[in-house]
DNA sequence: GCATGTGAAACCGTTCACAGCG
DNA sequence: CGCTGTGAACGGTTTCACATGC
């Protein structure tokens, strides 16, 4: 009944469904599936928009968009297109327009009620960080085991006992948790919100979740983030050992032939 | 000279060129190449392997290994055979052999140094997050330019002003740097850090740094993983309008044909 | 017999190049 | 003429199925 997904994040499409479009039955317009991968840009997409709105730009071309955000401009085009035809042949995009195109897509034009769990370490420096409240996902509940952290509040909410996860996130109708506890107790934390009907969970947690198929879950690894950059850092100096690799250094270009 | 990378978490194989083999002059044993998408998984082996080795395991089925990394058997053995051939036939992995294995083909077995530039609310719970020092990485250099924290002392590192980013990285060789500061600068420091001589980074504000060719940056975004986390709950709920899914409740099923 | 290791096929996402349109 | 939108080529990753070897 339980799989383990974790489409996580430093992770390519791992074996996860994928988005998909939705059946048809009327014949409507019918965009195809939107890539996972495209759904992260799009948010990025979103943030740059911002800041050309603010510069008071009315459109943008997809190569300056594109080049704001580090990807190539037919990468962008096709993102873009993935939502419809929001541009103009000649002229580029609308910036107003496709911001609001944008915001619908990713929902946010529904507030997402998000809980979070572990109001330790990290889960305190989560609930402070501005980057969710500012035009993003205010935190409104809070949980941990801790008594000193129990019945306090932070940043105006109350945390409260771990024990109300499931009543609380159904009251609230949570759609969005975090976990930032210790491992051991990550998938017991995880189960409660799961049963509080949360359905999509951010897991800060070095353990890989088991939820029911309905449930969308992705990681965030920090310490696999830095092995990965450790590797590249290795490669760069030329790991040598039985690895092949003798010469000093070795730049990124391909070498090994056939 | 500088162009944007941000092989970002979030993200899939973006256009960074991948890992390759080096030239192999003497005729060694030469594997093919690591994908990128393969190093993050098998950080994760690794760490299971830690907790396999805990629990006495000798060794390891590719199928015990890998349903408990949440990935199918056949992905995890693939994975594996890029390191050379670790695994007995009818047996399975000898858990340590591997381990060490994994070690060094991530560059663990040489001390990586990691500074941390941006002490703030996100930046002071990186520094006391066990993930890192616990069997990984030790935090040991940190930067802020607030006069509350410079000079101050968390987890027994001196908070350094940013100015000295440069000199400091040089002197220890600094070979991982971190940013956690408010966006606006985000920038500006990692201009420093590459001034001093750091390799990679993992950037945690919401901007795409533009690095040299050379320099590895991945990305951790907070809140776009939120907003890839919301676009599943809004398609769930059908989002409707004008963007097909006229029905209520959609489950993650491919339904749309031809 | 059983589990690894691996070529080959299927799949997905990116890049290219150009047709289409304002 | 310029820029969007997209079919087609490309490259990388996953999956399959089986040969290989203990």
């Amino acid at each position: 009944m339980t799989r383990a997904s974790e489409s996580g994040a430093g992770d390519a499409a791992s074996g996860s469904p994928g988005v998909v479009a939705a059946a048809d039955p009327a014949g409507v317009r019918l965009p195809r599936p939107i890539p996972d991968a495209t759904v992260s840009r799009l948010a990025v997409y979103l943030r740059l928009l911002g800041q050309f709105a603010e510069q008071g730009a009315a459109t943008v071309s997809s190569e300056e968009l594109a080049t704001a955000s580090g990807v190539n401009s037919a990468k962008l085009r096709k993102d873009l297109s993935y939502l419809g035809s929001y541009g103009t042949r000649g002229v580029g995009y609308e910036v107003g327009a496709l911001q609001h195109q944008l915001e619908r897509v990713l929902g946010l034009d529904h507030r997402q009620s998000v809980a979070l769990v572990g109001v330790g370490n990290l889960g305190h420096a989560l609930a402070g960080y501005a980057g969710f409240g500012g035009r993003g996902f205010p935190i409104d509940a809070m949980f941990d085991v801790s008594p000193d952290l129990v019945g306090s509040t932070i940043n105006g909410i109350e945390v409260g006992h771990v024990r109300d996860i499931e009543t609380v996130c159904r009251a609230r109708g949570v759609t969005i948790g975090m976990v930032a506890t210790p491992a051991p107790v990550a998938q017991d934390v995880c189960d409660l919100l799961v049963a509080g009907g949360v359905e999509s969970i951010l897991n800060f947690a070095p353990v890989v979740l088991q939820v029911p198929d309905e449930v969308e879950v992705r990681k965030v690894d920090l310490a696999v983030e830095l092995q990965v950059l450790a590797f590249h850092v290795a490669r760069r100096h030329g790991v040598a050992g039985t690895l092949g690799s003798t010469n000093g250094t070795v730049n990124g270009s391909v070498v090994s032939p056939s």
